[in-house]
DNA sequence: TTCAGCCTGTCG
DNA sequence: CGACAGGCTGAA
C-alpha cells in the first residue's frame, strides 16, 4: 500500500508526537513482532523514551526515541493511526501495537501482515541499515539518478520498483510516473536516453510532490496519520485504468505483467 | 531472474 | 470458487 507520498503524509501527520514521551506500549499481535524478530520484549524498552524526531527513506518511516530507533515498513496494508487516548479500538481490525503518549495514543495495524518492524538500539546499525536503501526518490538529483539508471539493463519499470535503486515508488507511481513521461515500461532502463532520464527525473518529482500535496492515494485501505484518506487516487491516469481509453490519445490502455506487477500503460503515447 | 510464499479481504 | 491486490524475501 503506501508508497513514498503516504509514508511522507502520514510522517507528517504524526509530527505531533514529537518531543513526547512514550508512557506505555502495548502489544495485540505478539506473533507479529516475532515474525520481525522484534520481541515484545524489545518492544517494551521503548517505554520512558523521548520521540526525539521521525524520519523517512523510501517507504520505511523511523521513530527515533531517546536511545533506541523504532522503524516501520507498513507493507500493504499497514496503518499508523494517532487516536485521543481512551478511545474504543474494537472496531480496528488486526491491531498490532499501540503506543501510548500523553493523551494521545498511536495504534500500529495491518490486515495482510506483510508489514514489518524494526529496532535499531545503536546508531550504527542504524547507518547500515540506510545504506542498504537506494537514495529515495524525493532526495535523489538528477546526476545520481542518470547514474543510477544508465547500468541497469532490466525494464525500467523493474528499475524504478527497485528499492535498492530508488526508493520510494511502488507500482501505482511507477505507472502513473512513466505515463507522463511517456517511456514505455518495457523498455530496457540503459537504453533511455539523456533527454527521456531528464524527462523522467523531472516527471517522478512533479508526480510525487503533487501525491503529497494531495494527501497520497487510496485504492482501498490507505488512510493517512488521522485516520483520513487520500485525494490523489483522483489524478490517476492509467494505474488500473486497463481497457479505458487514454486520457491523452483515447486508444485503449493495456495491462501486461511485468515480472509478475501488473501494470497498464498507453502503447500509443508510451514508447 | 523468476516465482512461490507470506496473509487477509474483496470482487467477479 | 479462483483471481487478484499498494511489497519484499529468499530459494530454485
Amino acid at each position: 500500500m503506501p508508497e513514498l507520498p503516504e509514508v511522507e503524509t502520514i510522517k507528517n501527520d504524526l509530527s505531533i508526537l514529537i518531543g513526547r514521551t512514550l508512557k506505555a506500549i502495548i502489544v495485540y499481535d505478539e506473533a507479529y513482532s516475532e515474525k520481525n524478530k522484534t520481541t515484545p520484549k524489545e518492544l517494551k524498552k521503548l517505554k520512558g523514551q523521548k520521540l526525539l524526531q521521525l524520519s523517512r527513506k523510501g517507504k520505511y518511516l523511523f521513530f527515533h526515541f531517546s536511545k533506541t530507533i523504532l522503524g516501520f515498513h507498513l507493507g500493504l496494508t499497514g496503518s499508523l493511526i494517532l487516536l485521543a487516548v481512551g478511545k474504543h479500538l474494537d472496531k480496528f481490525k488486526h491491531k498490532v501495537l499501540s503506543l501510548n503518549f500523553h493523551e494521545m495514543s498511536l495504534l500500529f495495524s495491518d490486515m495482510r501482515k506483510f508489514g514489518r518492524l524494526f529496532l535499531f538500539d545503536e546508531e550504527k546499525s542504524f547507518q547500515n541499515f540506510l545504506t542498504d536503501i537506494g537514495h529515495d526518490a524525493l532526495e535523489i538529483g538528477l546526476s545520481e539518478f542518470k547514474e543510477a539508471l544508465r547500468s541497469i539493463r532490466k525494464p525500467i519499470k523493474l528499475a524504478l520498483l527497485d528499492q535498492k535503486v530508488i526508493s520510494g515508488i511502488g507500482n501505482i507511481y511507477a505507472d502513473e510516473i512513466l505515463f507522463r513521461a511517456g517511456i514505455n515500461p518495457l523498455r530496457p532502463a540503459s537504453s533511455l536516453s539523456d533527454k527521456e532520464l531528464q524527462k523522467l527525473f523531472q516527471t517522478m518529482k512533479e508526480v510525487l510532490h503533487l501525491a503529497i500535496q494531495l494527501r497520497g492515494s487510496t485504492i482501498k485501505d490507505y488512510v493517512d496519520g488521522l485516520g483520513r484518506a487520500g485525494m490523489f487516487q483522483t489524478e490517476h491516469l492509467v494505474y488500473q485504468k486497463y481497457g479505458k481509453p487514454c486520457p491523452r490519445c483515447g486508444e485503449p490502455i493495456e495491462k501486461i505483467k511485468v515480472a509478475g506487477r501488473t501494470t497498464s500503460y498507453c502503447p500509443q503515447c508510451q514508447r
